[in-house]
DNA sequence: GTAGACATAAACAATT
DNA sequence: CAATTGTTTATGTCTA
């Protein structure tokens, strides 16, 4: 009977690896390099704008730091540039800074007031910005979830389960609308009124002994080279940064557009850019007023941020929502589809891979992970796509495999998807999972056909494969017992024979390190532990917005050139592909496998029933349930 | 084109 | 004796 099952078991695999291995390779590959562009634009643009904004702050603290300590030289001026080295840990930093970091510099006036006056109006233009960059984002997360949503109307519709106007629109434009700039500028007005009345006695105080006054002489040439005013020196360094939304020609200001001062509450119009630098050094130079206003802006700011984060969160139930919902009418393999469609267009190719697999109409749509792609640019894995073990290669970015199967136990409990895990990875993980962190090999032969539906079936082709691994691997340690033998995990040579592994392999971790400021060596130790402990040690990435893994594989790019091949391991931890925390309780629990998977007597074994946690007593149960299997 | 990691298959020995 | 466990070898795929 075992042959049977075996057999059987070789017979699938061979289907398995035959045909889809090479397509999904290609997919995978196209899905790498196809980053979609829709991901990274709005709502990354807003990080950058608040990059900008905090390298500009790092500039000029550099700047004053080494002209009051040793007046190196002008060179400073001309050496804008420089300073780029900064930029990546700057994008590393979180953006929170910004506005605290703004708030104390202008408490402690650790700044000049021109370099002040300098940041007040690149947070200006940050926030006019942000505004409308934000805008953009949620009209296009909006957009895309009304079109899922009026596919799946339409979807609908087809069955002849609802009859609604395709064009039927839910009140979506009321969120995005939601924050419009009068409404900034209402409030601005309500809370700059104080203000104002102190304007005039307030105008022209110490600070402008600064030559803050003086913008006319210069001349609109030199606009492109190193402004001497702030406008220019923004409008510079935005430009140098390439990724403005705004096009910032030589008489380009962020506070000045269509004739129009644009600093919040003024309206002041202008006939030439002159005139309106003027118009921005006198009436809006440091002052008590200005930096009030700015402080409220930042407020303003933030008030934005939390609301995008709302939103985000909103949108994201949304699809959550709709998600799950989706799956629920099971009967039809349609939901794969529709998981696809909210994930991306660029998973979509992916999320079908079915067609390689029998795979079950079971439930659960995709491993949470593949949602995770849609937004983390970064991860190399589109490996998660369901598909043959080869797949798991990538998966050697992913060393602390504990939080993507316990993340997705649901999924590959109920999906006989093939887990995306090597099996020493899933060895290592049923050891470690142990209360003593040992097992017998029978116990590890259970604890895979608990926790994967995969492995119900082909018993003695991935037994073997069992077997083979532990033997091999010298991070797997047998231990005499009592009652035998059983399997330990040597964690520091699993760690170690991976990094050999990989050159040029993706630099997640080297994020990780230099964000650290760890060696490798070190981090290794620490990421041992860490997946000793179950710790996520990616999520630092990976959890964020979707922004920030973009944001994260924007560092990773920058810094690819000068790290490459330098950090011997580490690939392991991948934030990229770590599943998004958010969506993993997606994973539709399905009440019972489904029928066809569980032929006969190995819908024993399902355990589905069983908590995925591990119970002592399973052995024996599971032990019968196998022999059902025989 | 090559090396390394991995999956798979299978032969074989030792143990239960 | 059969099944299980463990080791080893061979082969093929995939990726860097």
């Amino acid at each position: 009977m075992m042959q049977e099952s075996g057999t059987e078991a070789t017979n699938g695999t061979a289907n398995q690896n035959g045909t889809p291995p090479s397509v999904e390779g290609h997919r995978e590959v196209r899905s790498k390099s196809a980053t979609p562009s829709s991901d990274i634009t709005a709502s990354d643009l807003v990080n950058f704008q608040q990059q900008q904004a905090l390298q500009v702050a790092r500039q000029i603290l550099l700047q004053q730091q080494q002209q009051s300590s040793a007046h190196k030289s002008p060179k400073n001026n001309d050496k804008q540039p420089a300073p780029q080295v900064p930029v990546s840990v700057a994008m590393m930093t979180p953006q929170v800074i910004t506005p605290q970091q703004m708030q104390q510099i202008l408490q402690h006036q650790v700044l000049s007031p021109q370099q002040l006056q300098l940041l007040l109006q690149q947070q200006q233009a940050l926030m006019l910005q942000q505004v409308s960059a934000q805008q953009l984002a949620f009209q296009q997360q909006l957009l895309q979830v009304q079109q899922l949503q009026q596919q799946h109307l339409l979807s609908l519709q087809r069955q002849g389960l609802l009859s609604i106007q395709p064009n039927q629109t839910l009140p979506l434009h009321s969120l995005t609308q939601g924050m419009i700039p009068a409404e900034l500028q209402q409030l601005w007005k309500e809370v700059t009124n104080s203000h104002v009345k102190e304007e005039n006695s307030a105008t022209n105080n110490g600070h402008r002994g600064l030559d803050l006054s003086s913008p006319s002489p210069v001349p609109p040439k030199n606009h492109n080279q190193h402004g001497s005013t702030n406008g220019q020196y923004i409008s510079h360094s935005l430009k140098r940064e390439g990724s403005t939304l705004d096009d910032h020609s030589p008489h380009s200001h962020p506070l000045y557009g269509h004739g129009v001062c644009k600093w919040p509450g003024c309206e002041a119009v202008f006939e030439d850019f002159q005139s309106f630098l003027k118009h921005l050094n006198n009436e809006h130079a440091l002052d008590d007023r200005s930096t009030a206003q700015c402080r409220v802006q930042m407020q303003v700011v933030q008030q934005l941020e939390l609301q995008l984060t709302k939103d985000k969160e909103r949108l994201q139930a949304m699809m959550t929502h709709l998600h799950v919902k989706s799956t629920e009418p099971k009967p039809a393999p349609q939901p794969l589809n529709l998981v696809s469609n909210v994930t991306l267009s660029k998973t979509a190719p992916e999320a079908s891979p079915p067609l390689s697999l029998p795979q079950t109409p079971t439930t659960p749509t995709a491993p949470l992970t593949p949602l995770s792609q849609t937004h983390s640019v970064i991860t190399p894995t589109s490996l998660h796509s369901v598909g043959p073990m080869r797949r798991r290669y990538s998966d050697k970015y992913i060393m602390p495999i504990s939080p993507d199967i316990v993340q997705n136990k649901e999924f590959y409990m109920n999906a006989e998807v093939r887990p995306p895990f090597t099996y020493a990875s899933l060895i290592r993980q049923a050891i470690l999972e142990s209360p003593e962190k040992q097992l017998t090999l029978n116990e590890i032969y259970n604890w895979f056909t608990r926790m994967f539906a995969y492995f119900r079936r082909n018993a003695a082709t991935w037994k073997n494969a069992v077997r083979h691994n532990l033997s091999l691997h010298k991070c797997f340690v047998r231990v005499e017992n009592v009652k035998g033998a059983v399997w330990t995990v040597d964690e520091l040579e699993f760690q170690k024979r991976r990094p050999q592994k990989i050159s040029g392999s993706p630099a997640l971790v080297k994020n990780i390190h230099t964000t650290l400021g760890y060696g490798p060596a070190l981090s290794a130790a620490f990421q041992a532990s860490m997946a000793e402990n179950n710790i996520p040690l990616y999520t630092t990435a990976s959890i964020g917005s979707p922004t920030l893994n973009s944001l994260a594989s924007a560092i990773r790019d920058e810094m690819n050139g000068a790290m490459d091949h330098g950090n011997s391991n580490g690939s392991d931890c991948s934030p990229g592909r770590s599943p998004l925390p958010a969506m993993h309780h997606i994973s539709v629990k399905e009440e019972p496998l489904d029928p066809e998977e569980l032929e006969g007597p190995l819908s024993l074994v399902t355990t589905a029933n069983h908590s995925p946690d591990f119970d002592h007593n399973r052995d024996y149960e599971d032990d019968h349930g196998h022999e059902d299997m025989l």
